[in-house]
DNA sequence: AATTCCTATCGGAAATATCCGATGAATTTA
DNA sequence: TAAATTCATCGGATATTTCCGATAGGAATT
Protein backbone atom coordinates (compact mmCIF):
# COMPACT_ATOMS: atom_id res chain seq x y z
CA UNK A 1 0.00 0.00 0.00
CA UNK A 2 1.47 3.18 -1.25
CA UNK A 3 0.01 6.59 -1.45
CA UNK A 4 -1.51 5.91 -4.97
CA UNK A 5 -3.35 2.86 -3.62
CA UNK A 6 -4.33 4.63 -0.22
CA UNK A 7 -5.75 7.56 -1.74
CA UNK A 8 -8.68 4.67 -3.48
CA UNK A 9 -9.31 3.20 -0.74
CA UNK A 10 -9.93 6.47 1.98
CA UNK A 11 -12.17 7.98 -1.21
CA UNK A 12 -14.38 4.82 -1.20
CA UNK A 13 -14.60 4.35 2.85
CA UNK A 14 -15.57 8.49 2.45
CA UNK A 15 -18.98 8.04 1.87
CA UNK A 16 -22.05 7.09 4.07
CA UNK A 17 -23.26 4.29 1.93
CA UNK A 18 -19.90 2.65 0.84
CA UNK A 19 -18.38 3.13 4.77
CA UNK A 20 -21.74 1.41 5.66
CA UNK A 21 -21.16 -1.59 2.91
CA UNK A 22 -17.95 -1.99 3.96
CA UNK A 23 -18.28 -2.57 7.76
CA UNK A 24 -21.83 -4.07 6.85
CA UNK A 25 -19.34 -7.23 4.80
CA UNK A 26 -17.00 -6.89 7.60
CA UNK A 27 -19.57 -8.11 10.13
CA UNK A 28 -20.77 -10.72 7.49
CA UNK A 29 -17.10 -12.21 6.86
CA UNK A 30 -16.25 -14.68 5.43
CA UNK A 31 -19.47 -15.47 4.27
CA UNK A 32 -20.03 -12.66 2.39
CA UNK A 33 -23.29 -10.95 0.77
CA UNK A 34 -25.21 -10.90 -2.40
CA UNK A 35 -24.99 -7.68 -4.61
CA UNK A 36 -29.39 -8.08 -3.95
CA UNK A 37 -28.80 -8.74 -0.26
CA UNK A 38 -26.74 -5.46 0.07
CA UNK A 39 -29.26 -3.29 -2.23
CA UNK A 40 -31.96 -4.29 0.13
CA UNK A 41 -30.11 -3.41 3.05
CA UNK A 42 -28.48 0.08 1.42
CA UNK A 43 -32.53 1.30 0.66
CA UNK A 44 -30.90 3.28 -2.75
CA UNK A 45 -31.55 1.97 -5.99
CA UNK A 46 -30.00 -1.03 -7.70
CA UNK A 47 -28.08 0.98 -10.38
CA UNK A 48 -26.74 3.29 -7.96
CA UNK A 49 -25.74 0.87 -5.44
CA UNK A 50 -23.59 -1.27 -7.96
CA UNK A 51 -21.71 1.74 -8.59
CA UNK A 52 -21.04 2.24 -5.21
CA UNK A 53 -20.00 -1.53 -4.86
CA UNK A 54 -17.65 -1.04 -8.13
CA UNK A 55 -15.54 2.00 -6.08
CA UNK A 56 -15.01 -0.14 -3.14
CA UNK A 57 -14.12 -3.14 -5.84
CA UNK A 58 -11.36 -0.98 -7.79
CA UNK A 59 -9.98 0.33 -4.72
CA UNK A 60 -9.31 -3.68 -3.58
CA UNK A 61 -11.59 -3.22 -0.29
CA UNK A 62 -14.40 -5.42 -1.74
CA UNK A 63 -13.77 -8.68 -3.77
CA UNK A 64 -16.62 -10.60 -5.57
CA UNK A 65 -17.33 -13.70 -6.84
CA UNK A 66 -19.83 -15.09 -9.31
CA UNK A 67 -22.67 -17.56 -7.36
CA UNK A 68 -25.07 -19.00 -9.92
CA UNK A 69 -26.63 -15.80 -11.08
CA UNK A 70 -25.97 -13.76 -8.01
CA UNK A 71 -22.46 -12.03 -7.02
CA UNK A 72 -21.47 -12.74 -3.54
CA UNK A 73 -19.02 -9.76 -2.13
CA UNK A 74 -16.90 -10.09 0.27
CA UNK A 75 -14.81 -7.56 2.51
CA UNK A 76 -10.91 -8.13 1.80
CA UNK A 77 -9.51 -7.49 5.33
CA UNK A 78 -5.89 -8.10 3.62
CA UNK A 79 -6.55 -4.15 2.26
CA UNK A 80 -7.86 -2.74 5.25
CA UNK A 81 -4.92 -3.78 7.24
CA UNK A 82 -2.67 -2.70 4.70
CA UNK A 83 -4.46 0.71 4.88
CA UNK A 84 -4.28 1.30 8.37
CA UNK A 85 -0.60 0.13 8.45
CA UNK A 86 -0.09 2.69 6.01
CA UNK A 87 -1.35 5.07 8.06
CA UNK A 88 0.08 4.21 11.14
CA UNK A 89 3.74 3.57 9.08
CA UNK A 90 4.39 7.84 9.27
CA UNK A 91 4.32 8.16 12.82
CA UNK A 92 5.81 4.93 13.55
CA UNK A 93 8.29 5.17 11.88
CA UNK A 94 9.75 8.36 12.84
CA UNK A 95 8.38 8.59 16.19
CA UNK A 96 7.78 5.42 17.90
CA UNK A 97 6.51 7.14 20.93
CA UNK A 98 3.57 8.43 19.20
CA UNK A 99 2.38 4.93 18.11
CA UNK A 100 2.45 3.08 21.19
CA UNK A 101 -0.68 4.66 22.73
CA UNK A 102 -2.20 3.47 19.27
CA UNK A 103 -1.24 0.06 19.38
CA UNK A 104 -2.16 0.04 23.17
CA UNK A 105 -5.76 0.34 22.73
CA UNK A 106 -5.83 -1.57 19.19
CA UNK A 107 -4.66 -4.54 21.16
CA UNK A 108 -7.34 -4.61 23.65
CA UNK A 109 -9.17 -6.23 20.83
CA UNK B 1 -15.30 8.09 16.98
CA UNK B 2 -17.69 7.14 15.04
CA UNK B 3 -19.49 6.63 12.02
CA UNK B 4 -20.57 10.83 12.26
CA UNK B 5 -16.90 11.63 12.86
CA UNK B 6 -14.96 8.99 11.00
CA UNK B 7 -16.64 10.08 7.67
CA UNK B 8 -15.11 13.78 7.70
CA UNK B 9 -12.02 12.40 8.72
CA UNK B 10 -11.55 9.92 6.00
CA UNK B 11 -12.98 12.18 3.44
CA UNK B 12 -10.30 14.97 4.25
CA UNK B 13 -7.64 12.13 4.24
CA UNK B 14 -9.12 11.18 0.52
CA UNK B 15 -7.44 13.98 -1.08
CA UNK B 16 -3.96 13.93 -2.53
CA UNK B 17 -3.18 17.18 -1.25
CA UNK B 18 -4.33 16.68 2.48
CA UNK B 19 -2.82 13.23 2.86
CA UNK B 20 0.06 14.75 1.85
CA UNK B 21 -0.03 17.37 4.38
CA UNK B 22 -0.79 15.24 7.03
CA UNK B 23 1.92 12.88 6.59
CA UNK B 24 3.93 15.92 6.36
CA UNK B 25 2.98 17.16 9.73
CA UNK B 26 3.02 13.81 11.31
CA UNK B 27 6.28 13.51 10.23
CA UNK B 28 7.23 17.06 11.99
CA UNK B 29 5.48 16.17 15.07
CA UNK B 30 5.73 17.40 17.69
CA UNK B 31 6.99 21.05 16.42
CA UNK B 32 4.63 21.60 13.54
CA UNK B 33 4.94 23.80 10.58
CA UNK B 34 3.15 27.43 10.08
CA UNK B 35 0.48 27.29 7.07
CA UNK B 36 3.31 29.28 5.26
CA UNK B 37 5.66 26.45 5.44
CA UNK B 38 2.81 23.73 4.05
CA UNK B 39 1.54 25.91 1.23
CA UNK B 40 5.20 26.17 0.03
CA UNK B 41 5.48 22.43 0.24
CA UNK B 42 2.26 21.95 -1.28
CA UNK B 43 3.09 24.48 -4.25
CA UNK B 44 -0.63 25.08 -3.92
CA UNK B 45 -2.21 28.82 -4.10
CA UNK B 46 -2.15 29.70 -0.91
CA UNK B 47 -6.28 30.49 -0.67
CA UNK B 48 -6.56 26.78 -2.34
CA UNK B 49 -4.34 25.03 0.60
CA UNK B 50 -5.84 26.80 3.52
CA UNK B 51 -9.43 25.29 2.44
CA UNK B 52 -8.07 22.05 2.58
CA UNK B 53 -6.39 22.78 5.98
CA UNK B 54 -9.74 23.50 6.68
CA UNK B 55 -11.17 20.26 5.81
CA UNK B 56 -8.44 18.75 7.80
CA UNK B 57 -8.87 20.99 10.67
CA UNK B 58 -12.81 20.52 10.57
CA UNK B 59 -12.50 16.63 10.61
CA UNK B 60 -10.06 16.91 13.95
CA UNK B 61 -7.14 15.86 12.03
CA UNK B 62 -5.00 18.91 12.49
CA UNK B 63 -4.86 21.41 15.28
CA UNK B 64 -3.49 25.25 14.98
CA UNK B 65 -2.23 27.36 17.72
CA UNK B 66 -1.76 31.63 16.48
CA UNK B 67 1.89 32.26 17.27
CA UNK B 68 2.87 35.56 16.38
CA UNK B 69 1.36 36.24 13.17
CA UNK B 70 1.88 32.68 11.51
CA UNK B 71 -0.51 29.79 12.68
CA UNK B 72 1.31 26.67 13.43
CA UNK B 73 -0.42 23.26 12.43
CA UNK B 74 0.15 20.45 14.33
CA UNK B 75 -1.44 16.80 13.47
CA UNK B 76 -3.09 15.15 15.66
CA UNK B 77 -2.45 11.65 16.51
CA UNK B 78 -5.11 11.00 18.91
CA UNK B 79 -7.91 12.04 16.09
CA UNK B 80 -5.48 9.13 13.76
CA UNK B 81 -5.23 6.59 16.49
CA UNK B 82 -9.38 6.91 16.74
CA UNK B 83 -9.59 6.57 13.26
CA UNK B 84 -7.82 3.63 13.03
CA UNK B 85 -9.69 2.18 16.24
CA UNK B 86 -12.99 2.93 14.28
CA UNK B 87 -11.96 1.12 11.01
CA UNK B 88 -10.59 -1.50 13.14
CA UNK B 89 -13.44 -2.53 15.76
CA UNK B 90 -15.87 -4.19 13.31
CA UNK B 91 -13.33 -6.74 12.52
CA UNK B 92 -11.86 -7.30 15.49
CA UNK B 93 -15.18 -7.25 17.92
CA UNK B 94 -17.15 -9.84 15.46
CA UNK B 95 -14.06 -11.63 13.88
CA UNK B 96 -10.52 -11.52 16.53
CA UNK B 97 -9.60 -14.10 14.48
CA UNK B 98 -9.34 -11.50 11.08
CA UNK B 99 -7.47 -8.90 13.32
CA UNK B 100 -4.68 -11.07 14.53
CA UNK B 101 -2.57 -10.52 11.61
CA UNK B 102 -3.82 -6.67 11.39
CA UNK B 103 -2.29 -6.16 14.71
CA UNK B 104 0.44 -8.67 14.26
CA UNK B 105 2.13 -5.78 11.70
CA UNK B 106 1.32 -3.12 13.97
CA UNK B 107 3.04 -4.15 16.55
CA UNK B 108 6.38 -4.67 14.43
CA UNK B 109 7.07 -0.89 14.20
C1' DA C 1 0.43 55.80 12.08
C1' DA C 2 1.67 53.50 7.97
C1' DT C 3 3.46 49.48 5.91
C1' DT C 4 4.49 44.72 5.53
C1' DC C 5 3.62 39.94 6.64
C1' DC C 6 0.66 35.93 7.38
C1' DT C 7 -3.55 33.70 6.96
C1' DA C 8 -8.79 33.09 6.49
C1' DT C 9 -12.72 33.81 3.68
C1' DC C 10 -15.60 35.28 -0.38
C1' DG C 11 -17.17 34.75 -5.28
C1' DG C 12 -17.23 32.27 -9.26
C1' DA C 13 -15.57 28.93 -12.86
C1' DA C 14 -14.40 24.20 -13.90
C1' DA C 15 -14.17 19.48 -12.68
C1' DT C 16 -15.94 15.55 -10.27
C1' DA C 17 -19.31 12.82 -7.67
C1' DT C 18 -23.85 11.26 -6.91
C1' DC C 19 -28.19 9.66 -8.08
C1' DC C 20 -31.78 7.59 -10.88
C1' DG C 21 -34.31 5.21 -14.81
C1' DA C 22 -33.48 2.50 -18.78
C1' DT C 23 -31.04 -0.96 -21.14
C1' DG C 24 -28.23 -5.13 -21.77
C1' DA C 25 -25.72 -9.46 -20.58
C1' DA C 26 -25.56 -13.75 -18.20
C1' DT C 27 -27.80 -17.36 -15.67
C1' DT C 28 -31.51 -20.07 -13.98
C1' DT C 29 -36.28 -21.64 -14.19
C1' DA C 30 -40.60 -22.92 -16.51
C1' DT D 1 -37.15 -21.90 -26.20
C1' DA D 2 -39.35 -18.33 -23.44
C1' DA D 3 -39.63 -15.90 -19.20
C1' DA D 4 -37.74 -14.43 -14.95
C1' DT D 5 -33.80 -13.21 -11.98
C1' DT D 6 -29.52 -10.92 -10.92
C1' DC D 7 -26.38 -7.52 -11.72
C1' DA D 8 -23.33 -4.07 -14.55
C1' DT D 9 -23.28 -0.14 -17.43
C1' DC D 10 -25.04 3.90 -20.10
C1' DG D 11 -27.11 8.80 -20.33
C1' DG D 12 -28.13 12.66 -18.18
C1' DA D 13 -29.66 15.76 -14.40
C1' DT D 14 -28.25 17.68 -9.95
C1' DA D 15 -25.07 18.47 -6.22
C1' DT D 16 -20.58 18.83 -4.41
C1' DT D 17 -15.61 19.59 -4.68
C1' DT D 18 -11.76 21.89 -6.20
C1' DC D 19 -9.23 25.65 -7.70
C1' DC D 20 -7.91 30.42 -8.17
C1' DG D 21 -7.75 35.63 -7.69
C1' DA D 22 -9.32 39.20 -4.84
C1' DT D 23 -10.29 40.93 -0.41
C1' DA D 24 -10.06 41.50 4.59
C1' DG D 25 -8.30 41.07 9.38
C1' DG D 26 -4.76 40.62 12.88
C1' DA D 27 0.10 41.13 14.19
C1' DA D 28 4.74 42.73 13.74
C1' DT D 29 7.85 46.21 11.89
C1' DT D 30 9.32 50.83 10.47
Amino acid sequence: MNIDSALPALAALAHPTRLEAFRFLVRHEPEGLSTGELVDASGLTQSTFSTHLAVLAKAGLVKSEKLGRQQIQRADIDTLRELMLFLAKDCCQSRPELCEPLLAELTCC
